[in-house]
DNA sequence: ATCCCGAGGG
DNA sequence: CCCTCTGGAT
């Protein structure tokens, strides 16, 4: 598939790219960038950042959003689109971290995939933001676009594939940082429409590019 | 019409 | 595997 001097080459290139600012969702709690990664769904994250000041200024912490009316975090929440599921899930999640989880945010893949709205995108994230867990591959959808591409997985749009490939490739110490990097190329860069491969640096182990 | 750092349910 | 949930941007 792709050789160990090419996946290391493509490492090194974004890290040189996106030396830092690793995450575009930075959040003081770690409840509060479950929930902006919840938002996130199906929405920009700079959409995201926008309504997240007005929300967590409003129920400042867990305990006050597990009581929350779940139609007033709708209007908060509004314009991420799916706001009542990600309201009611927001709620939800709150009460359960607090009752079942001591008012932590959990650190393995099964309990934060018992918290409603949470699934295996946001967990990995948490699992790699907070807890620093080596290993972690966050395969959103920018990840997977951009990794299919590269030729770096097989071009399957199945996460726990993708996540699978992906480990088998990236030094674990570095999986989490390049999913990162992915996003930011794939806003910058590779966008899902139109790549704009005349100005992308990554051409040289591209598939996508080399075999078009 | 298609995409945005998805998740849940059938 | 499929579908639905939803608003906003391009």
């Amino acid at each position: 598939m792709k050789q160990h001097e090419d996946v290391c080459s493509i490492v090194e290139e974004l890290k040189r790219l996106y030396p830092d600012g690793l995450c575009s969702l930075q959040y003081p709690k770690p409840y509060e960038l479950l929930f902006a990664v919840r938002l996130a769904a199906q929405c920009t994250d700079e959409r995201v950042n926008m309504v997240t000041p007005a929300l967590f200024a409003r129920f400042p912490t867990l305990e006050s959003l597990a009581e929350a009316d779940v139609s007033e975090v709708e209007q908060y929440i509004h314009s991420t689109g799916f706001f009542r599921a990600k309201a009611r899930d927001i709620v939800a999640a709150s009460r359960m971290m607090l009752e079942e989880y001591g008012g932590r945010v959990p650190d393995t893949m099964e309990e934060l995939l018992k918290l409603p709205g949470v699934g295996r995108k946001t967990a990995n994230l948490i699992l790699g933001d907070v807890y620093h867990t080596p290993g972690v591959v966050v395969a959103d959808t920018h990840c997977i676009r951009i990794t299919g591409r590269l030729g770096l997985t097989d071009g399957t749009k199945d996460p726990v594939k993708v996540e699978q490939q992906l480990r088998q490739v990236l030094p674990p110490e570095e999986s989490n940082d390049f999913c990162h990097r992915m996003v930011l190329h794939g806003r910058a860069v590779c966008m899902a429409r139109k790549p704009d491969c005349a100005n992308c640096t990554l051409r040289p182990w591209c598939d996508f590019y080399t075999k078009s």
